[in-house]
DNA sequence: ATATAATTGAGAATGATAATCAATTACACC
DNA sequence: GGTGTAATTGATTATCATTCTCAATTATAT
């Protein structure tokens, strides 16, 4: 198993694309961060690895690391888009809490498997898919005095 | 059942807003639009039926539809926020076609029931869920020769 | 070492959406 | 049916994430 930056080497070789000072230090830094992060987070944390790696540089490496399977586009979240590593990470789907924003990850096989079983009904190819359930953790439910079948009555 | 003009007139008089003639004409646009459309396409089925209402107000109703549950919010497109009508029409998900941007909508039972349970589980309480699969559907695999299997190299 | 195509940073451009504000208007109350 | 007031509107400007431009630089195949 390669290491997200030896992945990324050989991606770049295998397009004729060079591996850059630049591009070393976005890997490491996207290794760095946690969980779900956008662009702003990437040139963030290469500020604190005291790279001076542009904001374009980021913008335009970004795909790079899309196409070669290293992160993810995960959601959309207040107009930005948010990415997450994949590379060596078991796939997974996301709840979404509307009022504070924590995102609880989870997995079910069952769910997969009826994603494939629609794909062949449909004939058709899938690269992605994404589940995503948003409402109300448990915490902002009682903050909120939420009572469960009402979820349509509070907004 | 209310036609969706009643359900957002009622809407409106509930929380003490007012049923403007520039409302009353989005709500006719939206009503006429087929399937996915953003807020352009909106403005612009306004000006085939001869009404002046600006963008900036379509922006601004845009919310209103929202939680009043005549629309929702599907999908992210190009950088734009795609809606769909939902009020009186059952709920359904995505196949969306990387290639060529169609999108097959399909309804599953099982899926429906298994994200009940994933949210009992994690006691959390959905207002809105979807799932949206990206791939190539079966005229663009057969126009770009993609083999199944292959997905991953094919970009 | 050289050639060349890829890459970079800085800043300008884009484009969808949101905010501002003065003028207008719906509607609850009389 | 008038009145007062808060909501609404259009026009315009602002915002802000993302993309583009371009001249200068650099990685790498030969």
């Amino acid at each position: 198993m390669f290491s997200y930056k030896e992945r990324f080497k050989y991606f770049l070789k295998e397009r004729n694309l060079k591996y850059t000072p630049e591009r070393k230090e976005i890997i490491e830094a996207i290794v760095k961060l946690q969980k779900h992060f956008d662009a702003e987070d990437i040139y963030q944390q290469l500020r604190r690895q005291e790279s001076n790696v542009s904001l374009a540089t980021v913008y335009r490496t970004i795909p790079l690391l899309v196409d070669s399977e290293l992160i993810i586009e995960t959601l959309h979240c207040r107009d930005k888009v948010l990415y997450e590593r994949i590379y060596n990470k078991k796939h997974h789907d996301h709840l979404v809490c509307i009022n504070c924003g924590r995102i609880i990850e989870f997995y079910n096989e069952e769910v997969e498997k009826l994603q494939d079983e629609i794909c062949r009904k449909y004939q058709f190819l899938a690269t992605e898919h994404r589940l995503g359930i948003k409402g109300y953790c448990k915490g902002c439910q009682d903050k909120l005095n939420i009572k469960i079948n009402s979820a349509k009555e509070k907004k």
